[in-house]
DNA sequence: CCTACGATCCCCT
DNA sequence: GGGGATCGTAGGC
């Protein structure tokens, strides 16, 4: 995929990476849920400007920004323009289920990909991917084939910037981490997008 | 179904 | 010195 179609505004690329697939390694899936965050936003870990740990974040448009979140979890975003990301929130598992699965410790299609956390330790990404440019190998990642219905609502686990609806996903997927809230259609997104 | 809480640690103030 | 862009388990309804 062309790292130009992500030299925009996070808000702008998300909508459009729902559906495309995302592959590190053997292992990955459909996008099925993401979140925007970008540098007027203050949920967003660029809200006070570069530091050592979101310095991917200002990295090249279309590389991983991967940071951890916790103390005990990964977090994998795809950066859009300067100090803007997409955190990938999960996927639904196509590729590799057997590798996902001995990692994860679970059999269950549900809890291999739906959480950031859970998607990372799947996809076996951590600190080592931050900046790898996502055209290249160990990554993939291939535009969408058809139209999908995606929708909007607010994001998770935040308490600064709760009321922006950044988060977007597939309609009625069963892979979310978590179901919408509130769910307002996405508009002129269901054909065409730059990331076809 | 739901809410509550502990684990765990690096980065930032 | 404090606080997370989380997850799994435990318990209640």
């Amino acid at each position: 995929m062309d790292p130009g179609v992500f030299a925009r505004g996070a808000a702008l690329v998300a909508p459009e990476l729902i559906g495309c697939t995302l592959l590190h390694g053997d292992a990955g899936g459909m996008i099925v849920e993401v979140e925007a965050y970008d540098r007027t936003d203050p949920a967003s870990h660029s809200f006070n400007g570069p530091t050592r740990r979101n310095a991917a974040m200002f990295g090249s448009p279309g590389t991983a920004y991967v940071y951890r979140s916790y103390g005990m979890h990964w977090c994998f975003n795809i950066v859009c323009e300067p100090g803007s990301a997409v955190l990938v929130r999960a996927l639904e598992p196509t590729r590799g289920l057997d590798a996902m699965r001995k990692r994860r410790g679970t059999v269950l299609p549900r809890l291999l990909c739906s959480g950031p956390g859970r998607l990372c330790q799947a996809l076996a990404i951590t600190a080592e991917q931050d900046g790898l440019p996502l055209d290249h190998p160990p990554f993939v990642l291939l535009a969408r084939e058809g139209p999908v219905a995606v929708a909007a609502g607010t994001r998770i686990g935040i308490t600064k910037g709760a009321d922006t609806p950044w988060r977007f996903a597939l309609a009625d997927s069963p892979f979310l981490s978590r179901p919408l809230r509130r769910r307002e259609p996405v508009p002129a997104l269901s054909a065409g997008s730059a990331l076809r």
